[in-house]
Formats: C-alpha cells, structure tokens, sequence
DNA sequence: ATAATATTGTCTCATAATGAGATAATAATA
DNA sequence: TATTATTATCTCATTATGAGACAATATTAT
C-alpha cells in the first residue's frame, strides 16, 4: 500500500456505509481438516478474519463477494451470512488504534476507522487448492489455521468464528457443502473426512458410504491409484442434477 | 406522536447508527394459523413489519429488543436474526416520501430517513394470547396477517418475510419453537397444528403424537374438558429439562 | 509366482424410526 | 343405553441406522 493509497483510504469515509463492515471466515479443506483462512494485522501478533467496508454504489453481498474475491483470487464463492456482530463493544477502537500507532500512521482521534462498527458475517466455502490469497491494505501475511488451532485474534474475532462453524455444522444436511468445499472429484474418505472435520465426529465408513451413495447425488467416476499398497478407492463427483441447484 | 415528538425523531439522527435499521417478523400462532403481527403506516394502504434504529449506545440485540418491547409489551421476546437485507435499492426512498407527502411532513431532500438503509431482520416467536400491541411513531393500526394472506406490503418486506419463515422452518427441529409460540399448557393437535402451519404440510396425528413423546420433552398434565361430545384430549407442557434449556 | 498387508467396497443382521391403517377409550348428546 | 366425534394406542410393514464381518484388490515382501 502506497502512501497515497494510504492517504485516500484514511479519507475514504464517505464513500463506504458508515460504521458497518463485513467479517468473512473463508472455510476450506485441506489434509483432511477443516481450516480457515486469516490474515496477519501488519506489525501486530494479531490475526483476523478478511474483511471490509461497503462502498455506497454497491449492494451488501456484492461488497462481501468483491471483498473475498479480492483476497482469494476466485470467482462466484459460495457466500452465506451467518450472524450480525453487533455489541456496542467490539475492541475495534484498539486493535485499530494500536495497529496504527505500530506502523507510524497519524489519525484523528475521531477518525471513522476508530468508530463503532457493526459487522455482518459472512461464511465464504472454497476449494483449497484453487485459493491464491493476495495480501491487500493492512496485511502481512496470510495462512490457513485448522479450526481448533487458532492464533492470537483481532477485535471480537473469537466469537464470530464459532457461530460460522455452528451455522456450516447446521447446513451440512441442507446445503451440498461438500460441492464447494471439494475438488472436481474426490474419494469418498475424503468426502467422510470433511463431514468428520465439520462436524467434530468421528462417522463409520461402511454406513457413510452406504448413506451418501443412497442420496443418488454422487457419480462414481475413475478409480484412484496413488502406489500404496492396497485396493485402489474410486473417485466420485457430484452429478449434473446437482449442478443446477442451488447449494 | 405529538409535534414536538415528531421533531425530535427528524432530529434524531445523530441519535442512532446511520443507514442501518432492523426489521423483525413477529410470529405468532391463533386459530391453528401461523400469523405475522404488521403495522399500518399512517395515511397510507401499506403496511410494515415492526423496526426501527439502533442508538448509538445500545447493542444491536438489545435495541431490537426494545423495539419489540415496545410494541408488543412483552419482555424477553425470543429473538433469532435471519438475515439482512442490503441491496442499493430497498424502496425504503419512495416509500418514506409517499409517507411523509401523506401526511404534511416536510422533510429535505437529503434527509437521514431517505438514505439508503441497510435492515438488519430478526424474527420473533410470542405467545399471541399475551401480546398486547401499541401504536408508536407513524402507525395508524396493526393486525396479525396469516403468512399466506399477507397485504400490501411496504419498502422490500416481501422480501424479508419469506426468508423469516423459510429460516423457522429450518430451525423447528433444532429449537424449541412450540415453546415460544404457545402458552404455557397445549393439546397435542394444537402443537402438531403449529408444526403443520409453519411447515406448510400435514401430518399423521398418531405418528406425530407418537414422535413428540418419545422427545422426552412434554409432560402430561390434565384433561381439558371443553363441552365437545368426545374424548377430553390431554393438556400437555414442555417440562422443566426444556425450561432451563436455550430454545 | 505367491503370500502378506492395508485399504476399500459390500454384505448381513439386529435394532430403531417411520408410514399407514386399525382399534379401543371416552365425553358429550340423542 | 346407543350414537357420535374425537383422542390415545396398537400393530405391522417398510425404511433407516448401528455395528460387525468378509470379500476384493493394489502394492510390497518372500
């Protein structure tokens, strides 16, 4: 970020909604765990959810998906709002003072980036392996933190997190999380494994597969041979009556 | 609203968060019916859900609270947020000047009512028998509307209620929502009315009845004898594990 | 080649849940 | 006392689920 990219965000106040802004907890799979995607606060040991304002000209889930397709590098990410983070406070006022102070920024005590803020939740579900996180504003860092894992966390960060794993956990059986957390194909343990991660349970594999095979929503593609030394696992997609629907 | 009343709230606006309001669909069940409690806005064939803004010094919870508070006369309404309604344009301009234009209200042109707001919705479940509504702000008359006979409604509520209730349909087995909707003591065909209103679907008395009772979670008290030639049913109440519970 | 090993894909069977009809109990009224 | 309209249960077929067992197969070791 540039100086006068700098400057023309501290002056930006008038052009986002005021004292509203949008907390993203990006969900993605990966070695079999359930992980988040979270940013590094620049020169603070702090890290928090990808986040934003909302311009005036645009609409809410427009903001959210501009925010999230900004740091992710994807296109049309599944988005569902999951909660409002609304108290009066929401220890903004000194993660942002402190942040600013840490990196020599000079503002105003009343500055608009020291208000109160109430954010909209989002949970954003991607494919891991075609996430490119762009560092943007007032990140140094990015990294993925399994769901049970989590470092030091900015604002109120720590409550929001919970209540988007409680609302994915609640939308397993009603949305085709699977469809947006996978790949193009996927083993079946891989897909167990996710509703494992999800749901901080253990399943069996014979009644899982027997379960997920009888919803007729799978399509047993080309078996999967990795070298090791035993019965090749076949790998499935979701099937085309799925992909017209909404997930 | 006197004249002094109403200049205070024009006034108001530093009072509250800009551009954000609540809206809050208030559930309640009558004649086996699920019924949505609406406001008449003054002057106008319109009418609303029940909202307002959230003051600056109060969390968001609680000022939807108060707004129910207010208008229903209950306390501690079950409340749940379902959504938001964000988009540039929610009709909330043309809707507001109309109103105004009705009823001699001279407003500026750029005044904070007529900004673009971004709604915040809650629904809530009460006890319909204990409601008892008041008229405030720009309301000239309420009624309870049953979900699929719903008038003209203001700004984009139809929108917003659709949503509410495809939210509690997905909540009814996860929440206790028998317990705030209905009084303290019930028949079992009045609970199972209640699960077939808001589902939209009927349902097999003896299997339904058979299903409640092996919850675990209502208890029989006595009969209700109501002069019908037939068989007393059983009055039944969510007993006392239920209560200590968060529904 | 054959055996051993680690998984994967199915099968089986007991138990639980559900759908749908049938029957018994009961609070009035005729 | 019979009739009627409900209510509360019961029954039984069907389906879903929990839990263990076993056959199939892709490699490595012998």
């Amino acid at each position: 970020m540039t100086e006068s990219e700098l400057a023309a965000f501290l002056n930006s106040s008038n052009h986002y909604l005021p004292q509203i802004s949008i907390d993203c907890v990006v969900f993605g799979f990966h070695d079999n765990q359930l992980k988040i995607l979270l940013l590094k606060m620049k020169g603070l040991d702090v890290w928090s959810l990808p986040g934003g304002y909302i311009p005036q000209d645009e609409d809410v889930e427009t903001a959210a998906m501009g925010i999230l397709e900004e740091r992710t590098g994807l296109k049309e990410i599944y988005l569902e709002q999951f909660g409002i983070f609304g108290k009066k406070e929401r220890y903004t006022k000194p993660f942002m003072e402190s942040f600013f102070k840490k990196n020599n920024i000079q503002v105003p005590e009343n500055h608009w980036t020291l208000q109160r803020f109430v954010s909209i939740g989002y949970y954003a579900l991607v494919d891991f392996s075609k996430v490119n996180p762009t560092l943007v504003n007032f990140t140094e860092d990015f990294d993925w933190y399994e769901i049970n894992k989590l470092p030091n966390l900015a604002f109120d960060h720590d409550e929001i997190i919970p209540k988007a794993l409680q609302t994915l956990q609640l939308m397993l059986d009603h949305k085709l999380v699977g469809f947006n957390l996978l790949g193009e194909v996927f083993t079946m343990i891989e897909l167990q494994s996710l509703y494992e991660t999800i749901l901080g349970t253990k399943l069996r594999r014979n009644n899982f597969q027997r379960k997920m095979l009888s919803l007729g929503i799978l399509e047993r593609v080309e078996k999967l041979y990795t070298g090791a030394a035993n019965k090749a696992p076949y790998l499935y997609k979701f099937n085309d009556k799925v992909k017209n629907t909404e997930h």
